[in-house]
DNA sequence: CGCGGAAGGT
DNA sequence: ACCTTCCGCG
């Protein structure tokens, strides 16, 4: 077991379940069914089944309550959910096996290759997707899994991995290139037959999606990785933003995101995201030292922020990925040691594992708009006995059970198809992959840390801390609460800040002198006090002024949606989001 | 059942 | 962006 302490370093324990934790996306669709096609208790409501990655769903409502309860939405039926799955038609995520009830099939293809590129699909033949990345030749050209290794020496409930220390770990042994100092010696390969395969005629990606994929791999667990790889080390930097250790010959045995093999459901980061969809700079791979390291930065930092929660930092090509944070305080509290560090799948869905107590009637099919509107009574019933049985849901999801009653009509009731036809052209996935190649864009920090432009530091580290804290609530909260290693420090915020500064003399940069590590920050105090004069006036200056979203109002959350939960540390996410280390210190 | 457009929500 | 909701169509 993994526990905080023993690590050396801890990370708040949403970061350990990627699907709730504040701010990353809920969890998305396909997610969930890998969840739930990983669980036995689920093999009766949705299991894996004949092709690979094809699935079945056995009981239309069962997922759909389940999904609904996941997401809070109590109406949530199979017909909705259906739709939502079409949706990844398009992103070719899943589609339908043709003439099989409730069957779909994962596109392992797009899903392997985008996320654990170093396996080898085969020859670069036909049935790779060209929406996935071409796999560079130095490169797992023979992917071999990782060994396993005994599976006792950590606890048995490490099948949800969330630490991407390992990856630090695991680009360690990379960098060492010796994967075969397996404890147990087992082979994957021997792993992935005795899972019963049909070695021969399978393709790689589909040996691969099996290995990842498929429910409780007896051995390829958190477990054995984590054993395998040791405990993660302090520093979970995956692929440091030092040159890569063995060049484009970066030693193929495991890809980062194969560390996280166990818990397919919540690492598989959702594919046509933008930096994984396709992470190469280009439609094409020019394999050079380069384009690899940010292909592996990239990647890795992903996966990785994946991890830790998507959203939690930005994906910037050449930024170092944040050490994880120590909970020193924030893990000391109350429900520290006793789940927090344990696994968070296990407390994270109240609704799942005790599906009884979620009992709530599916809503019987759709009304229909019309019908909603007019006749109110019809909906009002169904509603009312949808809440009896769900007085805890409702407890949990709040404004749910409302829903049904509440959702006004549009206006739009009528079909407005009088208009002309129209041609849609639809984007095919591998354009859309290619362009969510940005790597570099980090204009979605635009809003969070609009103080310094993110134009202004265009070309330089990519890293810099958003500094908004420092002017929202002015020098108050220097206080770290979460004193967190990975925090740069103050002295290279007020440098940057400073440097910016001086490129930029209209910036407000504030330089944080007041910092508690640089009481005497000797060096900088002049310009330190004349950037705090500036930041002054213009505070000053700004009191009048329309409120700026430098404010960070924290919203009133009263969501007690198990999706939603974690206000404060929804805060600390978001303000993450914005790109800063400093926000952190905010908590 | 399954599809996909359309609109809306967050 | 990723659904959710509704719906008409086959």
């Amino acid at each position: 077991m993994k526990t905080p302490g023993d690590s050396g370093f801890a990370f708040p324990e949403w970061a350990y379940k990627p699907e709730s934790s504040p701010g990353s996306r809920q969890i998305q669709l396909w997610h969930f069914i890998l969840e739930l096609l990983r669980k036995e208790e689920y093999h009766d409501v949705i299991a894996w089944q004949g092709d690979y990655g094809e699935f079945v769903i056995k009981d239309p409502d069962e997922v759909a309550r389940l999904w609904g309860a996941r997401k809070c939405k109590p109406q949530m039926n199979y017909d909705k959910l259906s739709r939502a799955l079409r949706y990844y038609y398009n992103k070719r995520i899943l589609h339908k096996t043709k003439g099989k009830r409730f069957t779909y099939k994962f596109n392992f293809n797009k899903l392997v290759l985008v996320n654990y590129p170093f396996i080898d699909m085969g020859s670069a033949g036909s049935n790779v997707p060209q929406s996935a990345p071409p796999v560079p030749s130095g490169v797992g050209t023979h992917f071999r899994f990782p060994p396993s290794t005994p599976s006792d020496v950590l606890s048995p409930n490490g099948e949800e991995l969330r630490s991407p220390g390992v990856f630090a770990s695991v680009a360690r042994r990379a960098a060492r290139g010796s994967v075969s100092d397996c404890s147990d010696g087992t082979s994957v390969a021997s792993e992935l037959e005795e899972v019963g395969m049909t070695g021969g005629d399978e393709r790689p990606a589909e040996r691969a999606f099996r290995s990842l994929f498929l429910p409780h791999h007896p051995r390829l667990t958190h477990d054995s990785l984590f054993r395998m790889y040791g405990v993660p080390p302090p520093a979970p930097v995956p692929f440091p933003a030092s040159p890569l250790p063995g060049g484009p010959l970066l030693p193929p045995q495991l890809s980062p995101a194969l560390s996280m093999t166990s818990t397919p459901t919540s690492h598989l980061p959702y594919t046509p995201s933008p930096s994984l969809a396709s992470p190469m700079p280009g439609s094409r791979f020019s394999f050079n030292p380069e384009d690899m390291k940010r292909y592996l930065q990239a990647h890795a930092q992903s996966v990785y922020n994946y991890h830790l929660s998507p959203r939690a930092f930005p994906h910037y090509p050449s930024i170092v990925v944040p050490q994880p944070q120590r909970l020193d305080k924030g893990l000391a509290g109350p429900a520290a040691g006793s789940h927090f560090s344990t696994h968070p799948l296990h407390h994270q869905q109240p609704e799942e594992p005790h599906a009884s107590t979620f009992k709530f009637k599916l809503q019987p099919p759709p009304l229909g708009r019309k019908h909603r509107d007019a006749p109110q009574s019809s909906a009002t019933g169904h509603v009312s006995s949808v809440s009896a049985s769900t007085v805890l849901f409702v407890g949990e999801c709040g404004s749910a059970a409302v829903q049904g009653t509440n959702s006004a009509p549009s206006g739009l009731t009528n079909s407005s198809s009088g208009g002309p036809p129209k041609i849609k052209v639809e984007l095919v996935s591998d354009i859309e992959s290619e362009e969510e190649v940005e790597v570099t864009d980090i204009s979605e920090d635009d809003d969070n840390c609009d103080v310094f432009a993110p134009s202004h530091y265009n070309g330089g580290p990519s890293i810099l801390p958003c500094p908004d804290t420092l002017i929202d609530e002015g020098d108050d909260l220097e206080e770290d609460v979460f004193k967190t290693p990975a925090a740069p420090p103050s002295g290279a915020i007020s440098g940057i800040a400073i440097g910016v500064g001086m490129a930029l003399p209209g910036l407000k940069a504030e330089p944080r002198e007041g910092s508690p590590s640089s009481p005497g920050g000797s060096q900088c105090i002049p310009l330190k006090l004349r950037f705090k004069r500036r930041w002054s006036e213009d505070q000053r200056m700004e009191a009048g002024a329309k409120r700026r979203k430098t404010k960070r109002v924290v919203p009133k959350r009263t969501n007690p949606c198990p999706e939603r939960e974690n206000h404060n540390l929804t805060r600390c996410c978001h303000t993450m989001r914005g790109g800063a280390w400093s926000t952190w210190l905010h908590l």
